[in-house]
Parts: structure tokens; sequence; C-alpha cells
DNA sequence: CTGTTAGCGCCTTCAA
DNA sequence: TTGAAGGCGCTAACAG
């Protein structure tokens, strides 16, 4: 076989014009249907792949849409990815991934990689270390759009989907608070996360609002790290009013913790989020845990750079997924 | 800004010619360092990225790698994943995934869109329906060499990684055997995939060499859908000989099977493929896991294919991975 | 050190 | 219904 099958090599050996070849595999009704099935079929016999980076060239597109998530192995991140490529399957397009590993260089080489191959649009979820954003400032210019999924920038103005923590983070208190339990502390996120942040202030708000005290000390933030997570729960242990319930930042720090709260004796009720499937193999994990919808933050996502897409001078603007609190004891 | 920025308007803009401006770009050392600085200064102010579509045409090449993955939710080939981008990223290459979702359509598009954005390399496991590998065949007649990792293709001379489970799972059975458990069931994968009948083989053999009795009722296989796991792990508690000890195509698997064997009052041990940090989060889980190193599968993958494309004319051939027990109770 | 020129594979007017 | 010709953005001889 040719090293390389080019519209020329279809031509040349069915003694056509290369022109009338391209127009053929178009299926460009303007060429006899007799040479469009020669064309077709020769090209086919050839395992002739036509060069994306000519048709490029040409302005034609590629179909692609380009993935950026922090990492891949939080189900969170790959049930959005799901949820985005159900979406733009229907939409015949092909979805391409890239993790960043939670590193902002990382990140901006995947978007350059994307750049280059000119997807039709980007589809982000921020790096945890990801501090400013002219990475993606340059997208705008070369009209490839980004919708920005569940981990948004802050004062960068995008079209972006996130989870709302509230209704979930309120129905969590109120559920403690019925079972008695006024001692809850917050095991948050590090305070470059939004989510961290919204999850600090709903959390105040809903204790204010359920006239609970709250104290600096209840409050404890770890960067995820397992060794970290450890660390901040043995301290919530170390306090003298250990508090009755705990409420993490996700089910992985969630677990992390409840079996620090085990290994020293303690039986503490946690309440966190995300409602990842791993946790219905625990027999001891959070009695309740606030469903957030990756998903469907993932399809919100995709429909929406569908629209821009479509609709070329579509206003930024931000969509929301409410959460649920899920009980499961 | 200009829509778009082409090293024609970087040209213009300072008066030089553009291949002047190409070769300033590539810090091509003939280029005056004056000029080099004011080119990429300008370069940058502008926003320029180079159009990979137009490089593409000259057979610059991608620095990229496609990366095909039944699913990402599986722990396993997320870290498989991390394996080879850390091999990859000291190449100086960009790993580009796309999963299949064990669908073998999907499998063939996104091997098609690699193929068209003209990847160097691929890496692939396998989706489970996978059954032809023409899709795959036509990238050797475009010089583009793959590489199966972990799920690799039956009768298909290729490059390949694999584990091999054999030192594991005569570990596994040993180790029953010395707690004076006798009657060991199987419960495994789908026949289709190469891995279930490995086990299989090797389960067979070990019994065999500790002149333990096997039992077609002992060896079951499931889909790996939680319902199918249930159902084959309820036939066999239904067994008027109920097994010892069970070992479990993989942690899902087990996962899943003791669920249903604690919800029936059983305890029975069992024992697993993968040796996943979920795992350790469970109070109940394998009592001994085979660890396969995903990660080192990964990373061999990546050093293979780096292999290939540097000595182009390489001879097929398979490195494996050896699994080791991992006893967790 | 820099400019001129040709051409990669494809699509698309324009002409026939 | 088809062919000829030009050009997309870039690189790389080949000339200066």
């Amino acid at each position: 076989m040719a090293e390389n099958v080019t519209i020329k090599t279809i031509a040349s050996l069915l003694g056509i014009s290369h022109s009338t070849v391209s127009r053929a595999l178009q299926n460009n009704p303007r060429i006899g249907l007799r040479t469009r099935e020669r064309v077709q079929e020769m090209a086919k016999n050839l395992k002739y792949v036509s060069n994306s980076g000519a048709q490029l060239l040409k302005n034609v597109t590629t179909h692609s849409v380009g993935i950026v998530v922090p990492n891949l192995h939080e189900e969170y991140f790959s049930m959005m990815i799901s949820g985005i490529e159900d979406v733009l399957g229907q939409m015949g397009y092909q979805a391409i991934i890239c993790q960043s590993r939670d590193d902002m260089q990382r990140e901006k080489k995947a978007v350059e990689h994307f750049l280059r191959a000119r997807v039709e649009g980007l589809l982000v979820s921020l790096s945890a270390t990801t501090n400013q954003y002219d990475h993606f400032q340059n997208l705008g210019s070369y009209g490839i759009p980004i919708v920005f999924c569940d981990r948004t920038p802050k004062g960068f103005p995008s079209f972006r989907v996130r989870s709302v923590v509230e209704t979930g983070m309120k129905s969590g208190l109120e559920y403690l608070f019925q079972k008695g339990i006024r001692k809850i502390a917050l095991l948050n996120g590090p305070s470059y996360l939004l989510s961290a942040d919204e999850r600090l202030n709903t959390y105040l708000q809903g204790m204010l609002e359920l006239k609970l005290e709250t104290s600096p000390k209840y409050i404890r933030t770890t960067d995820l790290s397992k060794e970290d997570t450890s660390h901040q729960m043995r301290e919530l242990l170390a306090l003298e009013n250990i508090p009755e319930a705990i409420i993490a930042f996700n089910d992985y720090v969630a677990l992390d913790a409840i079996k620090v709260c085990r290994e020293a004796g303690y039986n503490i009720p946690f309440l966190s989020f995300g409602n990842l499937p791993i946790t219905n193999y625990m027999e001891h994990g959070p009695i309740a845990s606030v469903e957030q919808f990756p998903y469907e933050i993932g399809q919100k996502a995709a429909e929406l750079l569908r629209n821009v897409l479509n609709t070329k001078d579509l206003e930024y603007k931000e969509e929301v997924v409410h959460s649920v609190l899920k009980i499961r004891e």
C-alpha cells in the first residue's frame, strides 16, 4: 500500500482530476453518481484518509471539542465528561480530553494544543493552581468559545456552568439540626477553590439561620491530600469540644476523615458533597451526601457550547445546577 | 485584535519577509538575535498561534500521542494514563485522550480522529466489544505506530504491554490454601476479554498444582455490570456447597459481590485483582488483592512507543508487567 | 543574515 | 458534469 494516499493518488488512478475526486468524496451531487461511486470505492480500497491539516487550512471545521479537566481519577470529572460526550456525540462531534493534573502549566499546554488543533470549542474545569487566565484570553480572538464547568474562574467574564451547593448545604444543616446535633464543624477544601468559598459562605449562613454558634476552631481547610485531611481531622478530634458532626468538602475528604475518626474510636456522623458511587460500598460512609449532578453539569455545559457555536454572538452567561441532599443511612 | 494573526501579519508589520518570521519563531540561529527578539515579541503581543494545519501539511510533527481507553471512571485506566503522560511529558509530547465507552464504533471514531489529526502514535486499551481490527490496520500504512496496553487484541500482531496475573493468582491461591481454604470459586469477567481467559487458565492451573478440586459450578462469569455480578454471586450462594473463598475478576466485581454476601449474612473472604486505592476505604473489602501496576503498564507502553518512534523498523514485541499479591487484612 | 520561491493536500471559484 | 487554476499558512531549499 502506498505510504500516502491523497486525492491525487485516487485521481490519477481513475484518470480524472483531483477536484472531481474532492467533490465526489464530499458527496457533491454535481458529480455523476457513477463517478462518485467509483471514487468512493477506490478511496475505501486505498484506505484513504483526508489530511485534516489541509482541510484545516481551508477552514473546514474539525468537528471536535477539547475538554480540559484537573484529573481523571475523580469520578466527579469522569461523570462530567460522560455528560459532555453524550451531548457532543448527538451533534456528531468528537470529544478530546486532556488532564491538567491541577497544574497551570499543563493546563496551558493542553489549551495551546487544542488551539493549534483548532478545535471548535473548549470545555474547561480549571486546575486548582490556575491563578491567571491569559491562556484563555487568546482563544477569544480565534473565535474558539470556552465554557467553564464547575471549576470556574474568578473575575473573568465567560460562559460557565456551575454547581450551586446552597440548597444541599442548607438541607444538610437542617437535617443534622433535626437530629439534635448542634456542634457542626466544616472540613473544607483549599480557599483558592471557588467551591470551597461557596461551602464556607453557605455553611456560615446556614448556621446563622439555625441560630447555631460557629467557631474558627470548627472550620478547617485541607489541601485535599490524604495526609493533610488526616492531620486536620486529628486537630478537630484534639479539641476540648469535639464536634458532633462534620461537613466534609467532598466524599474523598469525608472518607479519609472518617477513617481517622474510626481509628481513634469515634463515630462522628459526616455529611459530604458528591454522592459518588464509591460511597455505596462503604459500611461507614457519610450519613448523607449532597448530590451535585456532575453528569448534568457536563450536559448543560455542552448544550451551552452548542448554543454558542450556533449563535455566534451570544452574551456571556452562567447556568447553575442545584444540589440535592441525599440521605444514605 | 486581528481575527487571524499569521506569520505574514507579523512580517508586514515588521517590514520583513515571512520566511524570516518563520525562522525567527523556530529560534533558528541563522536569524540575527535582534530580529529574532523583535519577531518573538511581536508574536507574543499579537497572540500569534501557529496554524497546525499548515504545519501538518509540511510534515511537521505534532508531538502528540493519542490514547484510547474503554472508560475513564475505572481508576485502573486513569492510573495507566498517568503513567503514559509522565513518560510522554518528558519527551515533550502532549497526550490526548478519548474514551470508547466499551463501544467499538466509538473506538473507531476516536482512532479516525487521531488519524486525521496525525498524532505520532497511539496507545490503545481495547473496548470490550471490539472484535475486529480493521480500524487499526490503516494506521500502519500511515506510519502511525500503535501500542496496545492491557486490553490487547487476539491474533493481531502488534506492539503490546500487558499485565500477567499468573504470579499474583498463584500466590493468592497458595495464600488461601495456607489458611485451610479448599473450596475456591472464580467470579470471572466476560470470556471475550483476554484477561478473563488468563485468569481462568491460571486459576485452573493453580488449583491443579495445589491438587484442589474444581467444578464448573464454581466458575461463573459476569458482564461486569453490578446487576449481573450480584446475580452470579447469588447463584454461588445458592449452591449446596457454598465456596469458602471467591476470586473476583477485579476489585469492582469483588465489592459488588461482597455486598451481596454480606446482605445475605455471609462473610466469605474475597481475593481480587487491581488493589485499587478505593479498597483502602472499605471495612469489608477483599482480604487480598493482586496489584497489577497500571501506572507502570502505562509507563512501559509509552516507553515502548518512544522506542518505536525512534527506531522506525522495530519488530513487534510484547512486554509484560508481573502482578504481585497484596495482603490487606 | 535575509528574501524569493515552490509546494504540502485540499477546497473552491471560474471556465468549459 | 468535469477540469484548471489559485490559494489557505507554513517550511525549506535555493539565492543572494
